[in-house]
DNA sequence: GTAGTATTTGTAAAAGTAATAAAGAATTAT
DNA sequence: ATAATTCTTTATTACTTTTACAAATACTAC
């Protein structure tokens, strides 16, 4: 789950990412909603967690513009400002939540899991269930059938993408920019990906399940039935 | 409980912690208004003590932005005027309550329960039970049958907090926030946890209990059956 | 079909990270 | 002062992630 932060201040920040890296996300930030709009063009966020106060322009004005340009991004507003009229323009203007500063950190995790699950047709349960296998979500245990499979947080964020992904073709490089995120990796290096597809694989066979993932040669790899 | 103390004067704020944090409450302190609006900007309080007379604005400047921004601290006033004048204000204003100095420190504690317990309307379940293991929250006994386990603070805080989120996964950071508050200490330094839960285990175990914390590798910890 | 090339797969090991343990220093309580 | 608790440091072990390279497989052009 890949999470853009629009925070100008510094230790707030900071704070969050540690905590949030710590939960699993992969978070890029930045300061300003100039910057912002250059990354949010460049890559694909699940969440973008946008202050209102920021130094160029307010956090509103990054909002509409996600709305105008069909940006598939979720949308949590955080702000210091309490009042109800800012409340109302952010959720008038398209934001999917909104939490005002301080906040306990937990609470923004219970947030951006409410936020990312209202479309995927799931139930309000933390599992995701494809056929025999099911994953909580929040432990990262793995079930085939009755089986509890163990697994990585690489090797849970890949079932993840590819169960939410189902049916698509999915590039090592879009991968990449998914589950490491777009700073990390250069995308001419992205073949030991393949390792942790492995892993998986042999994880969910040994445990009786089937392997869904079909290499679709020069492609990618596509989870199907 | 977390609890933000502003006040200026080092020796008697020095004493209030020293004894508050005894009491086992996490005590925060800063001695200017803008240090504190800053710090309840970031963090969360249940109880802001505020002393009045403070080197850069009067505490019910903070009072009133407290207020004004929807603040859900309670606020306790301490100040050494005791002149009616400044109860009225100080309450008018909305504080929740009101000590005047000099003031014996269990009298402090005991409003601080009051002004707490106010809100959390149930004031008697002090008895946390989960299977063979009983908490008394008062006395900060545990039992493991009927085994008597002496727990240090952090301990049994320690064990409070899993109880009361069973079943679910904390990570060190979640953990470090909850039970030494936000400003202590960076979240990248957490490590230290482990001590404590360990030495959790061991007490546990030594006493004829079972181990309910499931270490989940990368992620964090979770009480479970 | 076959040769050549690109891509994927498999193996093994190195590098990196997290969990555990124990011991000592610093702080706090008695 | 002494003991207990909490925090830091360091070491060990276990596990995860990445890299390097060889083998197998799939595609393309002839």
């Amino acid at each position: 789950m890949k999470l853009l932060l629009v925070e100008d201040h510094q230790e707030l920040a900071a704070n969050m990412i540690s905590f949030l890296t710590q939960e699993n996300y992969i978070c890029e930030w930045v300061k300003t909603v100039t910057l912002a709009k250059e990354m949010l063009e460049m890559f694909e966020y699940d969440v973008v967690l946008l202050d209102l106060t920021l130094p160029d322009y307010s956090g509103l004005h990054l909002l509409e513009y996600i709305k105008q340009n069909d940006i598939n991004s979720k949308v949590i507003i955080i702000s210091a400002q309490n009042s109800l009229d800012y409340k109302i323009k952010g959720l008038d203007g398209g934001s999917d939540d909104y939490i005002t500063k301080p906040f306990p950190l937990p609470e923004l995790h219970s947030r951006i899991k409410a936020v990312t699950r209202r479309n995927s047709s799931n139930s309000k349960d933390d599992l995701l269930v494809y056929n025999e296998i099911s994953i909580d979500l929040n432990s990262m245990e793995c079930k085939v059938g009755e089986q509890v499979v163990v697994l990585t947080k690489k090797e849970f964020n890949l079932m993840v993408y590819f169960i939410n992904n189902k049916n698509r073709v999915l590039s090592k490089q879009a991968i990449a920019l998914h589950l490491w995120g777009d700073y990390t990796y250069n995308l001419d290096n992205v073949d030991f990906i393949y390792q942790h597809l492995k892993n998986l694989r042999k994880k969910i066979i040994d445990a009786g399940g089937t392997d869904y993932v079909k290499t679709i040669y020069g492609l990618g790899y596509k989870w199907t039935e």
